[in-house]
DNA sequence: TGGAAACTTTGAGCGCGATCAAACAGCAGA
DNA sequence: TCTGCTGTTTGATCGCGCTCAAAGTTTCCA
């Protein structure tokens, strides 16, 4: 398992004017890596020695504070870039990368960031899009934090997570990964205990369906009401 | 005022692979303009025609929520790139940007920034790392919104604004452009009446100086203290 | 110079959500 | 199958910071 298969990824935006020896040069470069659920990918303040493409599963990415409160930034999914340490003009990473089911990453050596971005434009824009793109994301939720109630950050946050790694049901959107009440208090800023009795209300007026680890949405129609504030 | 003068420039880590005839024809393609104070230099959902440098004075950045409450995200000085949602891959402004002085932007038309970014590596890095400082900044102030209470909170606004834009007095570090109570709420996620209250408390405490749109700063020790959340 | 507008201060009361506490439920490994 | 661990639920209480209210102060403009 140490260069994967081109296809898989081929059809990706970032290597959109990648002929395919320039594609299979680039792999070469890379180096497949298993990572079991709970394991870190990297780590905060660690290094930056490689960026990294996850090819399959989810990880946690997640802010320390300096007192050890853990806040969740997000959940990249399949095909998402992290640690690009190097376009951030970093040399550590900035935050921790956890595995929350068994994943395989593929990561490349810093050093092949300048050339590559100066030699492909479209992995230079896709790179910048990336980046631009979750700016974005965490002024709305800046803005979010600042702003609305902790049952309309946590409405929000299940929308997005849905959004995001939704997997349809029959009765309606399941998140497509394991995802405990804490987690989604350290993506909201409150506490479990919170959540959890938001989840429960949610749950008697036929919103959500949820167990351990699991959260199902039916209506997400309500759920926006919600986030909205026009409850 | 159209073509500023290129020495004021020159200097700046974004053009530092532009020669004198390259720096000259690019300045050309732009055109500087004044804004006084309380203008938009653009508008949040509008049409993106143009990107900005700011050459002179400060602006407000913030958001506007579905609701009509306001954000801010970050104040902009000097030299500082703005409005630069060609990188981003948007074709509209994410956010307000507006004068708190008498400013002096210089814009260019965004079609130039694929070509630019394409023939000067130096913007492209320069510009990515930007972006990427946000990213950064934009992160840690999720965390504290999620964890810090709002006195830490509006502790590390002031650490925050002093650092970028703090003038150095005979007793301290004085904020170098108005700023009011209100303006400090809304970059912390509370209200002015809290501002106001915290500002007193620490004036007794000979921790800050204040008055109408004016802070300053006497002991950036103390405040880093409570920002910290070891009081 | 007068008056209005913008900004700031301070008080009183209350509610959201944190904290403290304890029991319960699902899952993995012995 | 039992046992311990991890995650969830629910109750009781308390306090931070919002809301409502009103007065004071500085600046600007007519």
């Amino acid at each position: 398992m140490n260069t994967p298969d081109p296809s898989l990824i081929a059809s990706m935006p970032l290597f959109a004017d990648f002929d395919r020896e320039a594609l299979a040069e680039f792999l070469g470069l890379g180096q497949s890596r298993l990572v079991v659920r709970s394991q870190h990918v990297f780590s905060q303040d660690q290094e930056a020695e490689a960026f990294y493409l996850l090819l399959d599963g989810y990880v946690r990415i997640e802010l320390v504070r300096p007192n050890g409160e853990v806040v969740i930034v997000r959940f990249a999914s399949t095909g998402e870039l992290m640690g690009i340490a190097p376009a951030l003009g970093r040399d550590t990473y900035p935050a921790n990368s956890v595995a929350v089911v068994d994943c395989v990453v593929l990561g490349w050596p810093c050093s092949v960031w300048a050339d590559t971005v100066r030699r492909y434009p479209s992995f230079a824009t896709a790179a910048s899009q990336t980046i631009g793109t979750r700016l974005q994301e965490a002024h709305d939720r800046i803005a979010e934090m600042a702003t609305a109630q902790v049952e309309q950050r946590i409405a929000s946050a299940l929308l997005r997570l849905a959004n995001q790694s939704g997997r349809k049901t029959s009765d309606g959107i399941l998140i497509d990964f394991p995802i405990s009440r804490q987690d989604l208090s350290e993506m909201t800023g409150t506490t479990l205990h919170t959540v959890s009795r938001t989840l429960s209300a949610w749950e008697r007026r036929n919103i959500v369906r949820s167990g351990r680890k699991r959260i199902e949405i039916l209506s997400g129609h309500q759920l926006l009401l919600i986030a909205e504030g026009r409850t």
